[in-house]
DNA sequence: CACTATGCGTACCGGTCGGTAACATTGTCA
DNA sequence: TGACAATGTTACCGACCGGTACGCATAGTG
């Protein structure tokens, strides 16, 4: 019964127990390969860092990549979660939805240890096509392109379809010269500059 | 004499002539490099392709270390060279000029192989402050920035430095959504969406 | 108690990493 | 032809890589 499966909703799901292991070691590997990247980090490394051992690791994921990839999938849950806030934030109102989400990434661009998306560093690092950790972030990225075209639309931009795209390049954008640049980079004037596209969209 | 010292201005003035091994290793690394990452590839792989042995390499670079560094300084070159040619096609008017750049950079961004910024890709790849790969990443993208603000203020925004670093945004995202989505992707309109930007900084 | 299931640790694997020592060979120019 | 610099050849290094065989300890159950 290899519990590696569904090793994601085991640790999650903090009702059903897991192994105690499981999560010390993603815990461990979200700030690793969060802070410093996912090749950059050796499994000895995690499992010190975790206080476990290293057949641990490898009882709950089948391997490094796996588990990477289960990292990634943690990350695009905590993703939406704070993208939905944002939206909840102004029912109806996808301008302000756009303008509360870019606010709050470039505030975070500031604080230090803040080093953009995991998800589109883990795209970096990994280009091969296929690969369990660039899945999830292809997968992540085609959602949120959808999403930012439906909001333009929403706006009643007149090419929605270029609207969306301009905003999820603005994302982007801050999300790695946050990482270029640290504090006082541009990445903190995303949301001025996206609502002065979002304005000439709409004039258009 | 280690001649490792000055191997970049060897390897691009061509008249005095350097070692031919060194020519061959960088040209190698920089396919390697850009197509699949450094950290991905291993010194072995770099030699085996460039047709020469391991010593030859460690006789014109110190380290993989200062050869990606190498690799880089040369993307910095080649960076401005494109960048500079947007420039002087269009005397005087910077909107035209990075109208220019930016329909360039969408254009590349369709073609197969592309994988956006070998120096942004470098760090993220090394996010570790000082390692010799990213200072040469981090000084491009500050002077890039300071030239985007430069432009910006030639064109009359009242806020420029705003305006530049949104462009800077909108390229970043171009270069790194170009490998997320590859063709058919976002970076496709990222001209199109920066003259937008543009058009609203002016009229405020 | 005995039995089983489960979680975990010790010790180890072959392979690859970046890097080097020592020496043979080549090509070039005086 | 001789000198010298550049390259190739071979073999090696310690460290680390991702991954695993196997045995021990504990908890729950009859």
């Amino acid at each position: 019964m290899p519990r590696a499966n569904n090793i994601d909703a085991t640790i999650s799901d903090s009702d059903q127990p897991a192994p105690r292991a499981a999560e010390k070691i993603m815990a461990a590997a979200r700030d690793l390969f969060y802070s410093r990247g996912i090749r950059a980090i050796g499994v000895d490394e995690i499992v010190r860092k975790a206080g476990v051992t290293k057949p641990s690791l490898y009882r709950s994921f089948p391997s490094k990549d796996e588990l990477a990839a289960s990292y990634l999938r943690r990350y695009d849950r905590d993703f939406w979660e704070r993208f939905d806030q944002a939206v909840e934030a102004h029912p109806g109102d996808p301008r302000a939805q756009i303008a509360a989400f870019l606010t709050r990434v470039g505030k975070r661009s500031q604080k230090p240890g803040y080093r953009g998306c995991g998800m589109t560093n883990a795209a970096v690092e990994y280009p091969e096509t296929g690969h369990p950790a660039r899945i999830v972030s292809e997968d992540n990225k085609k959602e949120l392109r959808r999403r930012l075209r439906e909001m333009a639309a929403a706006m009643g931009a007149s090419d929605a379809a270029t609207l969306g795209d301009g905003l999820l390049l603005l994302i982007e954008g801050a999300y790695i010269s946050s990482q270029l640049f640290g504090q006082g980079g541009p990445a903190a004037s995303v949301a001025k500059n996206a609502d002065l596209m979002i304005a000439a969209s709409l004039a258009d």
